[in-house]
Formats: structure tokens, sequence, C-alpha cells
DNA sequence: TATGAATGAGCGTTCATTCAT
DNA sequence: AATGAATGAACGCTCATTCAT
């Protein structure tokens, strides 16, 4: 196995990457479908049609396969929703444009998210903290820019006074929330579900009178 | 194990409700501090200073544990939370007390929450669907409550327009989750985030003008 | 628990007895229809209605308890038989006399007999013998006096030459295996069976020309 | 274990093809000198010089190795008898080939025969049922082919007048129960034994004055 | 680059048995 | 005479991981 790969850039071969890219997708479907705790290497290996040493040979261990499927499930919805917000002229654009875009990867990727939130929510550190909700690369992460925005939004007089820090976690809970209705209930309709939302957070944020 | 728990109710011991309750306290700090993953017979007998097989003498098995640590926790809640509902005269006073209440028991049962969470999100029937989540004791159980609740203030006129059964989904989300500011945020303040929780729905809720 | 039981005869007083030949039928119920393997305390226990450490009270060991069905099986057995077989004038009347008397105890209790099979092939001492079929209380206590038989009718000129001691071993397991057709075979007639089996000795044994 | 078992047959290495008979040859020595009840993955493993992992990379499951055990045994015995009775010409010379090839393979196969036994009177299916008695590879296989066999002597006028499937039930009986004198009576001789079986049931089977 | 083979730790569960009441 | 409570050993099985090829 290759041992040298603690360090974060290293080549890869074409092929090598389309082998941790396959083992990766099988593996969000896994996770999915079945679920953290019935995601096993044997598992994905034979969704994948591989054989279960494969993977180790790929990642070295499960916890670098799962940070893998994180990462590049960040890294598409980062590539979808940055654009869009950056092109929002008013804090308020910008917001919406936030919460618009990170709804509809939501809505496009079911499944990537569902493999996401798996792993967040059970990953943990050997002294039993979730890896991926704290840390550098977790929650604080996406949140601070909402913050941000927010503070901004409330310094440009667009926003009404609130706790902009509690207001950036009540978004991300209603983002992230958004897969409970839409797993639970026979009637969702993702679309207008957004506008729901949207409304929601936009008069919860608006300044009165505004 | 006991051979005479086919059906739902039986008469226990006291020694024996003592001992369940032991074990259902143990297995909400196991879970809570460790994890879906991690909480097994053995852990959580350690922790009680029992043999694991007592747990098996006592439950029968473990989706029965967890069964009743579910059911412990939401009969504590309800005891908690429904008469401070009841008490409200208009829907306003009754949506702000379910609110309250609710942030209250979360904020006053921290472990148990976290336990339930993680059992909410992992415990999976055979076909694979949540157990927990989906079903007539899921997530529809608390929702149907609360849209009842916002359609009534609506018909009073005193809520704004807005698709309820969409409303209670967010409010739920946004209850649920205040568990990840405060195990994230270092500088959370759970009864100055309830202001500000309890502040969003109120605008978000409120009929303009009102 | 009563500890100064090893000896043969204890005085047992009534319920005491009773209580014994309640666990002992519940026992060859669950061998008969659950097989060996599947016999534990616990499902006895289930079976009579009673828990489970009641049997550990009553036989002390599992071992006791099987060596009960067994013993008292097998004394019916002799009960029934004994006199039937003893009332042959010839030889050859006894031997038909036992055939008939023994497999007409089998055809009127086979759930007894198929516990006892449960227990006789898979019971076994310390070191992995089997401790119903050797040992001065097994097979060789059945075998014996059949083997007599046969010789004596031998000596008086009823039977043919041929190694008495073979025949017993085949004659028995003629009569043991008829328990198999009996469970597997759906056209399977049990009076016929006796009669094809009495008729098939009958040639086996008779002196040429008789 | 092997992901893709799905189907029956599988192409095996060279080194599975090994391990798997090293591991059913010690199944068969544990299961015929314990007994099934003692027969573990534990227990196997320990007389093979192996983790009792591999077994379950191997097998799968224990009822997947007891099936191989049965099956190789019956694979072999085949092997031996088959051609030997297919060499008579006449029924008798088929029947006397049948008994005598089948004792023979039982005298120099005795661990296997034990450990057949073991597993035939033990296995059950869920419902309860023996799963190598009953069903379409259980004794009804064996039983047909003898059946038929003496049938056909009848047709010939080989043979007496009797039923010939209860004759084949008896026959395969007496062959069965070889193991017992075998086993139990210290002076038994083999070869004598088969002797006498053959003879019993030559004189059973022939034809009156034939 | 990939794999077959193997491993040891751990899982939930069942078991006969013990013991105080 | 009976029981509830508890135990430790053993069970079949799954797991991520290692390693030689």
């Amino acid at each position: 196995m290759r041992s040298d790969d603690r360090s974060a850039v290293r080549n890869r071969t074409f092929t090598e990457e389309a082998r941790r890219a396959q083992i990766v997708g099988c593996a969000i479907e896994v996770l999915a479908k079945a679920g953290y705790a019935q995601t096993s290497f044997a598992r994905v290996a034979e969704r994948a049609g591989i054989s279960k040493s494969v993977i180790s040979y790929h990642f070295g261990s499960k916890e670098e396969l799962l940070d893998e499927v994180v990462r590049s499930v960040y890294a598409e919805g980062a590539r979808y929703m940055t654009p869009r917000i950056m092109a929002g002229e008013s804090a308020r654009d910008r917001l919406v444009a936030y919460l618009r875009s990170n709804l509809e990867f939501i809505r496009d990727h079911a499944e990537a998210i569902a493999a996401v939130a798996e792993i967040a929510v059970n990953v943990r550190s050997r002294e039993g903290s979730l890896r991926f909700v704290g840390g550098p690369d977790g929650a604080e992460a996406g949140l601070k820019p909402l913050e941000e925005l927010l503070r901004r939004g409330q310094a440009d007089g667009d926003f009404a006074e609130f706790d902009p820090r509690a207001m950036a976690w009540m978004i991300r809970n209603l983002i992230d929330g958004t897969t409970k209705p839409r797993v639970l209930d026979p009637a969702f309709d993702f679309d207008s579900y957004i506008g729901e939302l949207v409304g929601l957070v936009d008069r919860a944020t608006r300044r009165a009178g505004a």
C-alpha cells in the first residue's frame, strides 16, 4: 500500500483517480440507501463489483474514504453555490442566493447530501467528538461566511437587528433540515418549500417597515 | 430471559423497574458520549457495572432497549410540555409555549436529547427505512399538533398566510437543530438563543401590521 | 436446592412428583417438536408455564432431566412389552410378541420415542461417548434379552442358523428405524409396516423347510 | 466473506479448495468425535490450527459448512457405489452389490459416516423439520433407486412378494444401523456382519423355493 | 494495480446454572 | 416449593485491516 499519502496533495494517475471516484460514488449510494451502520467495505465493494481490499488500497482507512466523500460533496456544493452568491449585489440578494443555491444543490443531489449527513452525525474522533461538525472543516467553515453576510447586511441597513451568529445557525438548521420533510412527507414539493423557506427567512431578517 | 413478554404490558417488580431505568440511563450516557455506532451492550454494561447478559435479561434485544430509551425520553418531554402549551389562551400564546417548553426541555436534558437523536438517525427497519423518523410514532406524531396549532391561528387571524405544514416542518427543524450550535459553539448561550428563536418564529408568523 | 439426591431413591412428596412428571412431559414435547439443540430450560419452562429455575430446582442439572425422560419412557415401554412377550410359549411366539409389542408401543408413543431418540444420539459424557447407547443402561440392556431369545430359539430348533448377536442388532435397527419412514413417508401405514417387518424377520429367522 | 457467492457455482482457486477441504475434514473429525452439539467454529478452527474467522471467510455460514460436509461425503459414497451396483446383471446381483458397496463404504469411512449422521439427525430448517432427512436431497433420494431395484426384481421373478417401499425402508435402516453395533459392541466384526446382513436380506427377499 | 487469504476484536444473543428470598 | 435476578462462557457472525503475491 502507498504509505506516504499523509500529506495533502499527491500525484495520482488518471486510473487511480477514476477508481477513487467510483468507490466514492458507491460509498455514497450505500450510505444513502442503507445508512452509516450498514456501510462496510464489503457492501461498498460489492456495489462497485470489486474486492474490498481495493478500497483499502486506495484509501488506507475507512476514515479516509469517508473524508473523501464529504470533501467531494462539499467541493461540488461550493462550485455550484459560490458564483451564484457572488452575483448578488446587496446583502439581501446574496442571502437569497445563498438560500436558493444551497437548497437547489440539496434538491439535485439527494443521495450525496444524505450520505454526508450520515457521516456527519456518526463519524467521531477517538475521544468521541464528531469530526465533521466541529473542527476547522466542520460546520464553522460554512457558518462563518453566512454570519458575515448577515452582519454586513445589518451594517448596510438591509436587515433588522438580531444576533447574526444565532441567525446564521438557525438558517443553517432550516436548510439542513430540508431533507426531513423531503423524505418523510409524501406530499412534499421541494420548489414550493424553497419559496416558503426563503419567505420565512426574508420576514425574519427584514428591517421593520422595509 | 423472561419468557412471558409477548404481550405489550407486563407487571414488573420494583427491582426490575429500577434495573431497567438504570440501564436506560447508562445507555443514554453512552449514546450521548460515544455515539450510536459505539453503543454496545458491553459498553452500557461496563458503565452500569453489571455484566452484559443482565441487559439481555431485562430487554431481550438491543432494539427493545433503544425503543425504551426513546419512549422514556418522549414521555418525559410530553409530561413537561403539554401542560405548558395547554395553558396558552391564544394560538400565538400556545405557539410560544410550544417553542419555549420544548427548548427548555432540550436545554435541561442535553444527554437524553442527544441519545434520542443518535437513535433516530441510525436505527433502521429491516428494509432500510428509519424506524423513528417515519412511521406512526415518528416525526409525524410530533408534527401534526404543531401544524394544527398554526392552522388554527391562521383561522383566528393571529397568523399571516403561509403553508402551515411547511412552517411546521421549519419550526421543528429550528428546534431540533438547537443541539448543533450548543455543542459546537463555545460562546453559545442557550437562553438568549431561545429568545432569538422565539423572535424569529414570531416575525415569521405574525400577520403583517399586527 | 436439594443437594442430597445423588443416591438412587429418595422420598418425594406427591406435589414434587407431579411437577417432575409435568416437566418431563413438557421436555418430551419440546424435544420431539424442536429437536435436541433447541431444547433448553427456557423453552421447556415456557411450555410448562413455569419459570426455568423451577426445573433447576427439581432436576439439579440438564443431564438429570434428560436421564429422567429416558428412564420414564423406557419404564413405560417395559411395562407394556414385558407381559406380552412373556405370554408367548415358543421362542418364535415370543419373538413375534417382542416385535409387535415394541412396534405398537412406538406407534402409540410417537413423541416420547422421538424425544428419547433425540437424547440418545446427542447426550454425551464428558469424554465424548454417547451416554445412552453405550453403558450398562444403554443399548446393551435391551439387546441381551433379545439375543438370548434368539439363542434359545436356535437351541429349540425354531430358528435357522445365524449369528444371534448380529441378528439381535439387526432386529433392533429394524425396529428403531421405524420412525424414519413414519415421519418421512406421507403414505406410511404403521400397521401394515408392522406386518411387513414381522414377515421379514420371520423369513429371515425361520429354519429352512419349517 | 467473498461477496459474490450468490450463484450456485463459483470458480475457486486451488488454495481455496484446499482450505475448504481441510476445514470440511476437521469438521468431520469434530462431529464424529464430539457430536453435533459440541461442534462449533471454535472447535473446528482449533483442530485445523486456524482462526475461526477463516471458516466464516470460506463458508459464510455454519449451515453452508455442514451442507458441504454432507455433500462431499454423499458424493464420495456415490462414486464408490454406483459402478459396483451397475456391474450387477440381475436384480439380485445389484441388490447384493448395493448392500456390499454401501456397507464397505461405511466400513471404510467411519468418521465421515458418523459426521453425516450427526448432521442428519440435528440440522433443522427454521420451521423445525429435519433438513437432510426429508426434502428432495434427503432420504427419498437414496430410497427411490433401491425401491425401483426391488420392484424390478419382483417383475423379473427374482424376488418374493413384499411391499417394495417398506422393504426399501427396512433395508436402509439395516444399513444405516450398522454404526450402532460397530461403536457399541467390542467384539463387532464388520466383515462378518456384512455377511450376516446380506444373508438376512437374501432370505427376506428370495422367492420361496428359489 | 489489484486481489485472495487471513486475522483478532467485537458484536448481540442464548445458555445452564447459582443464589437470596 | 418456587422464583426473580444475575452471571460468565460460548455461540455464529461481521468488521476493518494486513500482507504476500
